[in-house]
DNA sequence: CCGATGCTTCGGCCGCCGCCGAAGCATGCA
DNA sequence: TGCATGCTTCGGCGGCGGCCGAAGCATCGG
């Protein structure tokens, strides 16, 4: 049964400033390692170790050892949405306080980011966003706040695409009834739902594998490529301008 | 744009003990008073207003006046579904901690809790876990990790049942496709799936209606009475030997 | 109008925890 | 083998924040 301090605890760990900047910084899914984790929070190495001992000791976080580095990231699934859906509640909970009497600086990085960017497996940011939008007006995809069905035109579609969908083996998630689910997941900059799940992690891949978008130096965000543009708008009629 | 200081500040707040015990006494939905939160969390009533307020400002939860009395409860449903989530995650993790040099004392509370309970607007615990599992080797609804769908079959069943699915109105839940999402919920009992999402709340609306569930007392235990003996024997082939 | 009840604000105490400097292990490369 | 790098452990400092007692507002009942 679940005691009411496992529960606290888990949040007391996202709770510090610091664990939080690194728990962002990982949920694009990579792994990274201490020295780069205590960079990203603002702190130094000695600190940013005992923080990591008590997120992977939490259950957050799962510790790979590859030489004299040892890679960080997301323990699983479960804990990204968990993440994700804290983000989209904090999201909620920012803007209803009135802005700060000096604006927050919004540096270039932040546009970037608001753009495209991934989100644990799957796309995230504008270009998602507006890909969704395409899917769902086109009948591809059925969304609600509780859950999301790709429709059998849908599954053609991307099928087309090239996107890995497992077939009938593999994932369990083709099942009888040739359904196959996919989850909502509320965009933080966008505040709308994008496409997540098995349905999102797959097509994330296939705009990677087709050199459509490309990661942005050592960041979560990414860009679209020129030979993204010309995908976007000849599968989707999707235009990202400048 | 979510900044990191607004996602560790959410996080914060449900880190504090006090304010864990608070956010669990609250997770069916009930709307509950300051002083019977401070006896839940086991502080005086001047300690829980200061983090009530905290949580009112963070977006957690709302307030209602009524008389000289203020009632408090879960601000909304991705809230409650942030919370889920964190159980869950606690809960794996909890387990694979060695068992306590002295075992947790548990009750004939926590034995009630284990067998069903509500978790905000829907059914958890061991019933929950077994009617859902009935409804999913009954073909009537799909479940998969990232989502899942009520069949058109069980539709009809459930709408049999006198189960409010809302017609063609109300939701948008029933689209064009005729399909009902659904979503799972990690029970933090069972470790298994149960039904959530909006179907899950219709059905365990209609369960209460029928009488075949009663809240116990001020938690959020419930019992299955007589009625709800036969009842989820005739309907669902389920039987909850005592 | 006055007391009771529910809740809040204020002030001060105390403990926990995050922080870093310094030192101690591992791994890898010359 | 020896030095550099990455990471960890240890010890002590400092501040944030939770806790309660006391007192101050609201609301309801008589």
């Amino acid at each position: 049964m679940l005691s009411t301090s496992a529960f606290a605890q888990t949040g007391a760990l996202i709770g510090d400033p610091a664990r939080a900047n690194m728990l962002m910084a990982l949920m694009d899914g990579r792994a990274l390692t201490a020295t780069e984790l205590a960079r990203a929070a603002g702190i130094t190495p000695q600190t940013a170790s005992g923080h990591l001992a008590r997120l992977t000791e939490g259950g957050l976080l799962t510790v790979e050892r590859q030489g004299r580095h040892r890679y960080h990231r997301v323990a699983s699934a479960p804990v990204a949405h968990m993440l994700e859906s804290i983000m989209s509640v904090a999201a909620e909970g920012e803007d209803s306080k009135r802005p700060p009497l000096r604006p927050v600086v919004t540096g270039p990085r932040d546009k970037v980011m608001r753009r495209a960017r991934t989100c644990y497996d799957h796309l995230a940011g504008q270009l998602a966003v507006r890909l969704t939008d395409r899917l769902v007006a086109r009948g591809h995809v059925d969304l609600s706040s509780d859950g999301g069905a790709l429709t059998v035109e849908g599954g053609v579609f991307l099928k087309a695409l090239g996107v890995d969908l497992g077939e009938e083996s593999a994932h369990a998630h083709a099942r009888d009834s040739g359904r196959i689910f996919c989850r909502p997941c509320l965009d933080w900059s966008e505040r709308r739902p994008h496409i997540a799940g098995f349905v999102g992690a797959a097509l994330c891949q296939r705009c990677f594998d087709r050199g459509w978008v490309r990661r942005l130096d050592g960041t979560r965000a990414i860009e679209v490529t020129q030979a993204g543009q010309r995908g976007f708008a000849e599968a989707f009629d999707l235009f990202m301008e400048e």
